[in-house]
DNA sequence: CCAGATTATTTCAACCTTGAAATTTTATGC
DNA sequence: GCATAAAATTTCAAGGTTGAAATAATCTGG
């Protein structure tokens, strides 16, 4: 009954955690906002575009569609939708695999893979300018705590 | 020459703030999904609309829809529709104020309070469940150092 | 006073997003 | 072998999001 008391009335541990979260969103949101305008400015696409081509990259031999959403923490009808644009764009292209007609494996084009890394040199420096203030030491202490915080939620779910 | 060569061959530094941002922004998204869900499960309405709430909830005389927009960092348009569900949702009202016909203060039913109430209740249980393995001390260190960087942002912007 | 600038808001098209249902294909138990 | 379950993907409706254009009201300099 205490604990459920103590729940109840906010003590300042939970109180603490909200502040901590509602900032890590604003954050989220300042530099997403930022992002978005420069890649429509400077490469006329978006972010969700951007995000496919990055996990393309990584895998140039292809990713199913299933891999895309698991691993962009997005549904699948959504990826569809992005990767239909990205294909009438000329920078993505859908092949059948072998031996399964239900699964299709998606890669960048030699155009995509080109567009790809001319934006990602420019994001880098963009998050680099926008995170400037952020200390090389705090960096480094929070990436990990961040990667600790993802790290505990996929083995739990 | 130098500074520019460093900046193309992407030195360390602007490694740590990439790796920084992108585990950044996995943790808000695993967070925002999860708490989508409990929304829509436990309360059927939208993050959108809560943060709207949120806001209205801070102002009990209201607010002008161009202070919403600017307080959630989202554009006009999109607190537009969002306010017009909540209105036919019975949780908010809008008002004409006196003396300048453009402006309409937007604030909480009393539906909307007592709806709000129980689920900034939730909201901060599940937040701090949520967060529940990051440490009192990082806690309090993140935040604070989210709390600069919007600052900052704010002051160049 | 009043033309033009400014301010507050809405409208709109295009895109993103989810979650559920539908489709198609493959795997499995009997 | 075949019915059924499972898997991969697409489709779809509802809602969220932006940025630009349209509306409408207020302010301001001459």
């Amino acid at each position: 009954m205490d604990a459920t008391l103590d729940t109840l009335e906010a003590p300042p541990a939970s109180k603490d955690r909200l502040r901590l979260w509602i900032r890590l969103l604003r954050a989220a949101r300042i530099v997403e906002g930022e992002l978005r305008e420069r890649l429509k400015t400077n490469f006329d696409t978006t972010l969700p575009r951007f995000d496919v081509m990055s996990a393309l990259n990584r895998q140039p031999e292809g990713m199913l569609m299933s891999d895309l959403s698991r691993f962009l923490l997005v549904s699948n009808g959504n990826v569809t939708g992005i990767v239909d644009r990205l294909v009438s764009d000329g920078f993505v292209v859908r092949s059948n695999r072998e031996g399964d007609r239900r699964t299709s494996i998606v890669r960048l084009t030699d155009a995509g893979a080109e567009r790809f890394a001319a934006m990602a040199a420019a994001h880098e420096i963009w998050i680099a300018e926008l995170l400037a203030e952020v200390s090389e030491g705090d960096a480094r202490k929070l990436s990990s705590m961040l990667k600790a915080f993802r790290s505990n939620w996929e083995s739990e779910h």
